[in-house]
DNA sequence: GCAATCCTCCGACGTGTGTAGTAGAGTAAC
DNA sequence: GTTACTCTACTACACACGTCGGAGGATTGC
């Protein structure tokens, strides 16, 4: 599992996130989004770019009515997994445990995160004394 | 502080990646380092990637005897930090906490990289607890 | 001194990205 | 049914990226 997801420029990547928050949508209901954001683009761009974000099928379109549609074929999860990895191939050598380290150290986190790292780490410090196998990717 | 750093394509951080492990060489180095590494890539088009870093300043060179010789103008921290502004921003929508946990969860971790994980969470627990100022970017 | 070598500069070319306009088909309003 | 609007398809363009070859100057070998 864990199939490469394509690459996805930054404005692709604006676009396919209000499909990821808001669901399936319309070329001008993504626009209205995107323009209520504060980001100014014209129509036809957002056209543009679903389109070609079809074609690598990153999205999908149906007929429904006078307009296309257009909803993700590709989980936010996925291409979230898949830049990481890139980000740690291509900047820490392959090895996350730095990232990580310096996240902690230069971001700023609820008191609720901590709470929950703070729990992670537990359990993961101690399924770590207790002999470890396991593999993911 | 912390400026932005300048986008850097995947060739390009190739390239500023043997600077930052192997120090200032030259042009020449720069590709025999590549080649070793598997990476087929022609001396000029090495050449060619040097000097559009250097363009964006994020190499500085001088000559020395008969070749140029390049060296890192930005750390790799520097980079690594805007980078990973930019993961957040685009894929976590600025939060974080959510891409420290999603790391935790599928990254294999020494017990070494658990232990000061766990140091660093109780520190930022602490300081949590102790009401808060701060800032950074 | 002349050939071989090495170095940098400049130009190039195909593809991807960000951006958008225009044309033409379809739909709605009356 | 003619007008106004909406939707998609197609085209375009400038700039970035990945890639490299050739021209021409400098250095070295003998």
């Amino acid at each position: 599992m864990a199939e490469k997801s394509p690459e996805l420029s930054a404005a692709e990547l604006e676009v396919i996130n209000v499909l990821w928050d808001e669901g399936p949508l319309t070329v001008r209901q993504v626009h209205a989004h995107l323009h209520r954001a504060g980001r100014k683009i014209a129509y036809t761009t957002v056209l543009t770019f679903l389109s070609r974000l079809e074609q690598k099928e990153v999205v999908v379109s149906d007929k429904s009515g006078l307009a296309y549609v257009y909803r993700p074929a590709l989980s936010r999860e996925r291409v979230r997994k898949s830049r990481l990895k890139s980000l740690v191939t291509q900047l820490y050598d392959g090895a996350a445990g730095e990232l990580v380290l310096q996240l902690i150290k230069t971001q700023h986190f609820s008191t609720d995160e901590i709470e929950q790292l703070r729990e992670l780490v537990e359990r993961l410090d101690r399924k770590g004394r207790q002999g470890d196998r396991e593999s993911e990717d």
